[in-house]
DNA sequence: GTTAAATATGGAACATCATTCCAGAGATAT
DNA sequence: ATATCTCTGGAATGATGTTCCATATTTAAC
């Protein structure tokens, strides 16, 4: 079952059969099932939990038959990935004016991100496809709304579109590598500190003056600041 | 045997003793030859290319001995890019002014993420560590040079860290996505341009717009006028 | 209503990978 | 000379993504 990313991929009847074929299996098995299950999966376990054999356990089945459904694992990251992408980036417009809208939709992307970490490389490693195209639009949409000029259009885009995820992938993964040696946040951040303290001042002094920052520091905040940079430098040019 | 990432990893005693030791093997095995085979396979075969096998085929010795030299293959990874990051880095800055020198490193950076786009993953995978400080000390010292307000320093260094390190990587997956699938870079923007212009202009004018732009687009000069819109940002608030 | 094809399932098998284990070789220290 | 440490490399382990296939169910054709 081939299909192209995000959009509707199964056919009215195709759909209809398979209502009907509900028996088959006490719930039958479909792509949303799958894509469902690997998001709890994604969510409770991370990138790392997700194993066709965690899956076919969850949805008690064998391999072979998820792979009737879905291509590969690639293919079923970055469908599950787009299923919650297209969700978040559905935010309130109306009346706000461009940069506002920028603005809310930037941090409606940096907390999904932080809530579903591996959303960050699923974003990645598709590019060009439904999940990011979903974000460049609504990007873009905004950009124009700005009224930048003409040659200015794209790269802006392309480096808020950039930007939004190149820190939403780093902070994907300070998580995972938070997770995966049992640390919370300010644990991490903590080690981290330390190690940059260590560091010889003769070749680091902005890395050691920066390690309490690191400890202080609201990523959230520092995230809108870079936004806000941007938003600054595109009116300085209007 | 155990190391801290960057800093001299062998004592000067075992560094003696290795070297006397030479004759064991016709070139006795160490952690500079490992990381040097691991980068020839990495801009050869790509990161996928990198495997142990692969590895320890090409200096003669089977995987056990590897290990003997380096902890795993995320330290592997991280060592690698390190090596190359430290020279990538070290760019003239003699009476530059800091504006001037940010985009010739941003440049530089980009440049070679580009000439090796596993150093893209590699350098998000080890968040705090050598790789990334080594850009983060630089880019810091030269926004200091900017005297920028004080509580404006490190949101804009980060910011600028992230989008330089996300562009790269974004750049990366795209190399990575062209060569899986055996086309050069126009043959693969060209597929998503045609993916793009198929798509319902109600829901996407912005990205059906863009399929033509995409095409013609340069990354280096859209990455470069990211950075300056960066830098406008910075002055308008100085 | 019977039959042939299409759709769907799930378990076994396969190739590949990172990593561990271990028996032993070579060098050093006592 | 003997014991200890350093280092090697091949074999074994366990987990993974993916493919294969025998089988079951549903649909389409006659």
């Amino acid at each position: 079952m081939s299909t192209w990313n995000g959009v509707p991929y199964v056919s009215q009847k195709v759909m209809d059969k398979r209502t009907r074929t509900a028996q088959r299996r006490r719930e039958s098995l479909s792509r949303e099932r799958i894509i469902e299950a690997s998001i709890e999966i994604l969510d409770s376990d991370g990138e790392v939990g997700l194993t066709f054999r965690a899956l076919s356990d969850r949805l008690t089945t064998g391999p072979g038959a998820i792979y009737w459904h879905i291509d590969n694992k690639s293919e079923l990251l970055t469908a599950a990935c787009d299923a919650i992408i297209a969700c978040t980036v559905d935010v309130p417009v109306v009346g706000m004016p461009p940069e506002a809208v920028i603005r809310a939709l930037a941090l409606s992307l940096f907390d999904t991100i932080d809530a579903h970490p591996w959303i960050g490389s699923a974003l990645t490693r598709s590019p060009g496809q439904m999940p990011v195209v979903r974000i460049l639009e609504r990007i873009g949409q905004q950009i124009r709304a700005l009224h930048v000029a003409d040659e200015e259009e794209w790269p802006a885009v392309c480096a808020l579109l950039n930007y939004i995820v190149g820190v939403g992938r780093q902070n994907a993964a300070n998580a995972q590598f938070t997770r995966a040696r049992d640390l919370d946040r300010s644990a991490f951040l903590g080690s981290v500190a330390r190690t940059w303290s260590q560091l010889d001042r003769k070749d680091y002094p902005f890395t050691i003056d920066s390690a309490d920052r690191l400890q202080l520091h609201d990523d959230r905040a520092d995230f809108l600041a870079g936004i806000n940079l941007f938003l600054r430098g595109l009116r300085l040019s209007a």
